[in-house]
DNA sequence: CGGTTACGGGATAACGTTATCCCATCCGGC
DNA sequence: GCCGGATGGGATAACGTTATCCCGTAACCG
């Protein structure tokens, strides 16, 4: 920078307002220094500027895996990019630590905000980063234990509507099959889905497969669910991974037991029928958890927001064939 | 750090040393000051820290889009994990203006290296970058016109495995259904294709159909290909979005017809009958990628490398069927 | 002609680290 | 008694920015 202002002959001061497009200076003399950058080959350090700023108009978003599909980050990014922050994102991968060693990577580079999608149920580590300033949205699941603003969906709601669509139907015995409990929204939904059975007076137990997502687990829910002595007529699954293990299982009889998939997909229409759906709203997601974090940013102790976000049932056909 | 320093009894010098793990630190006081560090919850300022090393510890990936299903990234975020790097990674989103904003802003930032998939013909801002000591890899694709090292797939071997794979399987007529020629590797596999049939000594014009994603366009090519006097009785697809188009628009007659889509993708084995594919190699497109970045930020000077990642056929079916 | 505004220079202090160059112990061993 | 290797203190200079405080010069306005 002291090269660049040597060069321009001009005071370093002047060097900084260029760069940063300070009002107070001349056309021709912002030209001059503009020439010297190019010539010096000079570019600013960030780090440097951030440093002194104490803001680093970064955002960090934490998610379980940057390389899968992930409506609700780029939603995030998409907003983010309107705001003029720049978010940069690494993955979790669904671990516990490794999730914390990017939080806390995170924190140490001080990004002036958090988007993440919490893993697991012990996130003590997070109470001296909040306490030191963090800015932090939940996205998908809430940080148990800990006030944190969030955004989820409406899960029970969805799983609801699932349920009484089905019922519209003429379907009696519905099963849910879904991930493992241990997930935060994989245990609301399995709940929902209970409370839905008993709600009719049958009895809720039997009615919910849950556990990890491994084909042979699937399979097994699904035939359990098929053939036994009153066989299940609808199915309505977790998310989109188990339904695209339940179609596969199903394979050609799919077409034979109703289908409600929560979370929507490319291949919902890729399908014969194609997938009737419980979608989330992922732009509304992001674009709330976005603006949750900035006005967490702006005011530090403004109170605790917790939105819920709707979701919406999308027929396609494979929700609305009368039982067989 | 200097409150830490006068809370432990310490000096400002010890606290670094303790925070950075230096050996010559006793245990007793090392806790005593770890215990001044929670007492006031101290957390070391990484852009300080980054700003004195010089060094960052960090890859930046640019990559098309985030929160797409991603194999090489997922490969990268592994290797760099294993080599103790953090990657961050942002989205260009197929625009090349966002790319260039993208990759300055890691550039500004000071990352290490960066990992790029890039975009569009014109990267020559990145000439002053590399000059000024930009560690860069290009993904999947080549920075035309400038000297990078890159790691892409053999996109015309696997156009040729899949062309006389469909070959073997007694099919005469095939044809191409691919991505916008503008795009890299898209205008590889189109002409790999086109030098395929003409090999054989048939005229390769009108067996190609490329363009931009677009259903309509890619009905139309489908339907173009299916209904002429001599109908093609074999498919080559340019990427997964491309396969899944093409299956979309055939449907139930997806069977009569012999397919061979370019990428492996989760809902290959979704299907009756299981697509047949040209896989890519993503652990080691992704392996390599952290490797010669790691090479190059080692040795700036070292000689480009431009390596070239064998592809795999794999049959599921769809590409073994007879002509009809 | 005095006063205000616009534009820019100059010097220096931060921001929060780490590194360097010493010095001061203490302790064991020859 | 002296040497040498651990272990730690103290002071200070960086790293590359921006901000502050003040001083110039012009030009412009009434």
């Amino acid at each position: 920078m002291i090269d660049v202002a040597r060069e321009a002959g001009v005071a370093l001061r002047t060097v900084s307002r260029v760069v940063n497009r300070d009002s107070t200076v001349g056309a021709e003399l912002a030209e001059r220094v503009n020439a010297a950058i190019a010539a010096l080959d000079y570019r600013p350090d960030e780090r440097a500027r951030q440093l002194r700023l104490g803001t680093t108009g970064t955002l960090g978003a934490a998610v379980r895996q940057l390389s899968h599909v992930n409506p609700v980050l780029r939603a995030v990014e998409r907003a983010a990019r309107a705001a003029d922050l720049m978010v940069l994102a690494a993955s979790t991968d669904d671990d516990e630590q490794l999730e914390r060693q990017v939080v806390e990577s995170m924190c140490r580079r001080r990004f002036d905000g958090i988007i993440l999608e919490p893993i697991g149920t012990d996130h003590g580590y997070l109470v001296p980063e909040l306490a030191a300033g963090l800015s932090l949205v939940a996205v998908d699941r809430p940080v148990l234990g800990l006030d944190v603003d969030c955004v989820i969906s409406d899960n029970e709601a969805g799983i609801r509507t699932a349920y009484a669509h089905l019922a519209a139907h003429g379907h009696e015995r519905v099963v849910y099959v879904g991930d493992d409990e241990r997930i935060y929204t994989a245990q609301q939904r399995a709940t929902a889905f209970r409370d839905c059975v008993a709600g009719r007076g049958a009895p809720a137990e039997g009615t919910a497969y849950t556990g990890p997502i491994d084909p042979a687990r699937i399979r097994a829910a699904v035939q359990a669910a098929l053939d036994g002595p009153t066989p299940a007529t609808a199915i309505i699954t977790g998310n989109a991974t188990i339904s695209v293990e339940v179609l596969r299982c199903l394979g050609p009889d799919s077409a034979k037991v109703a289908i409600v998939g929560f979370d929507d997909s490319e291949l919902a229409t890729l399908l014969r029928p194609d997938l009737t759906v419980i979608a989330q709203d992922d732009a509304a997601i992001g674009g709330t958890a976005i603006d949750l974090l900035r006005a967490r940013i702006a005011d530090p102790s403004r109170p605790i927001h917790r939105v819920t976000v709707p979701v919406k049932l999308i027929p396609r056909g494979s929700g609305e064939t009368a039982p067989s």
